[in-house]
DNA sequence: CGATAGAATGAAAACGTTTTTCAAGAAATT
DNA sequence: AATTTCTTGAAAAACGTTTTCATTCTATCG
């Protein structure tokens, strides 16, 4: 049913090793005995199986990628940028969902383990010891992308989110403001708590202004918390001007809590967001924002992940890619 | 270095055959022996090398997905709902893109065949002739996820298209529109073209309302597009009052275009859209769509799919699924 | 012209399973 | 105690490649 190299070798008559050399672009190979099996192999619709191949090499020229979830546009973007330079090495990707469950996180790890990957691209809001551990000892080389590995034992590709959290909240500092609020997506994440928080602290210190901590509000990284979180903090009896949020979501949320009471971004309220996805032009007025180069933190994190299966010498394992802000009109 | 089966029959002082019924789940061993070999499994952390066995069965459990553009939200929802339902039966997915170029679809193809992928879900706007008859050849089945094939030779998950558009604009007409626009995504796309125009005009021409070329717009499907479609538009002489826009990013693209105007929807201007994506209510005023139910059908799919690789019986390939409408605020 | 270094090719083992077949020992049933 | 039904093992074939090593060509050189 199937053709197989053997078959090819018969038609072609040469052995099948001298198949598998042309196939494989071994230089080998008289020109003229390679025209003659590639003329074989055109007739014949030959497929090598890559099953077999893989079996035989010790290689399938396939890698894992562990996503949180795919639906999101923020890791869609990720893995897009993934995807894009995988193809560009002749990889395929094989693609799992791990809801940011730990228990699934390992699960995945060695299924992926199993199915032979060559390697792994994985991202997560955070790093346990027990995942980190796993990682260690992973058989294939991994590559975090846009997740922290606090111990840096693990290769992974970020941006200096501390800086960015950093020159934002200045931002807003330096147009007046001192009761600034922080909107961030939840603090079971590293990137929120510890750098994007830090970030937002060093820059109030900086100014003298005290932290209140009734302004910082860790929810759930949507619309709707936005929504909520503008309303619970318009309550406060010294409540903020300006807020920085954690993602596009969560600001176009507070733009339209406030609108929806009447207030105006930015005459009444500042909003100044992190992420800059497509949403970021599309409300109005549209966002202020530190650029996360999604697209870039997948396409190098692959990238990095084939020098590491290629096993070519990396000087560092950790890479941080440069970030900017885009004014636009959610800030004055 | 890897352990494999023959390890763990030594180690358990069993034969191979035994350690590969227990790792399969054949019902033949006897409890007490299933019990030696699974934790002599668990202590020399055996995992069976998947590529092996694909070899040795046949079978990879894994199947192909080819997707236009993953980092779009409307495919990606599609992706999850396959994603889900293949975890489900435990399959894993390899995903790739194919930026709905035919050339590359064919390639994404040959490349899944030759991985051996147990069965293939497939996406694109348009099915070309020889795409249909490449798929219809294929060695593996193929299921069709928001994807329509006019021949109806493959198998495919879909909604009524054409009914659904031919409702939306009902219920423009019904709030006494008369001029009624159609700004859609490109007409390469034959649900766009074949399907929901043919639904909008139904739905005129049941009201004796004349199709008016000037009001149909077939662009690229997003935000900046609407902009500038409704800016088009609206410098007609005759210019519409309503619009069906074939796509969340298209709608709100004609909302903003409105505002910026100074004009506002819905009191100038309804507007009723097709797709209900999270984006549906992350606008002022809020859209009143059809909703498509991506991820079921993304889901649905898959399950058709599993079907097909089990070789079960299917009596209708050509799956429809409910849709409905949901009203918010882009109409009165 | 014979020797010799490369280049080109082939033969066979290896990769880690599943699957099949047959035989035989163990356990359960009557 | 006899018979039937379960369990298990041993061995080998199969899956379709890659890879190693040996061998055969071919061309070049002195």
């Amino acid at each position: 049913m199937t053709v197989t190299i053997y078959d090819v070798a018969r038609e072609a008559n040469v052995s099948m090793a001298t198949v598998s050399r042309v196939v494989n672009g071994n230089p080998n190979v008289k020109p003229t005995t390679r025209k003659k099996v590639l003329d074989v192999i055109e007739r014949l619709e030959y497929r090598p199986n890559a099953v077999a191949r893989g079996l035989a090499s010790k290689k399938t020229t396939t890698v894992g990628v562990i996503i949180p979830d795919i639906s999101n546009v923020f890791y869609a973007e990720l893995a897009r940028g993934i995807e894009d330079i995988a193809t560009m090495y002749r990889y395929n990707i094989i693609l799992s969902n791990s809801d940011q469950r730990e228990e699934k996180e390992l699960q995945l790890l060695d299924n992926m383990y199993g199915k032979q990957v060559d390697g792994i691209v994985m991202m997560s809001d955070q790093v346990s010891e027990e995942l980190q551990n796993k990682m260690s000892h992973s058989p294939v080389p991994i590559v975090l992308a846009g997740t922290l590995d606090e111990m840096k034992e693990i290769a992974s590709v970020n941006i200096d989110y501390l800086q960015a959290a950093y020159e934002a909240v200045k931002h807003l500092i330096a147009n007046g403001h001192r009761r600034i609020a922080y909107i961030s997506g939840p603090f079971s994440s590293t990137i929120n708590k510890k750098f994007k928080f830090e970030g937002y602290k060093k820059a109030l210190e900086e100014e003298g202004i005290a932290l209140d901590e009734d302004l910082v509000i860790a929810t759930e990284d949507s619309y709707d918390s936005g929504l909520e979180d503008f309303e619970t903090l318009s309550q406060l009896a010294d409540p903020p001007t300006a807020f920085f949020a954690g993602s596009d979501e969560l600001a176009i949320g507070i733009i339209h809590g406030a609108q929806d009471l009447g207030k105006s971004v930015p005459e009444d309220y500042e909003v100044i967001s992190f992420e800059n996805s497509k949403l970021a032009r599309m409300v109005r007025p549209q966002l202020t924002s530190v650029v996360l180069p999604l697209y870039d933190i997948g396409a190098v994190s692959m990238r990095l992940l084939t020098k590491y299966m290629n096993k070519e010498n990396v000087e560092d394992g950790q890479v941080i890619l440069p970030y900017r802000m885009i004014e636009r009109n959610s800030t004055k």
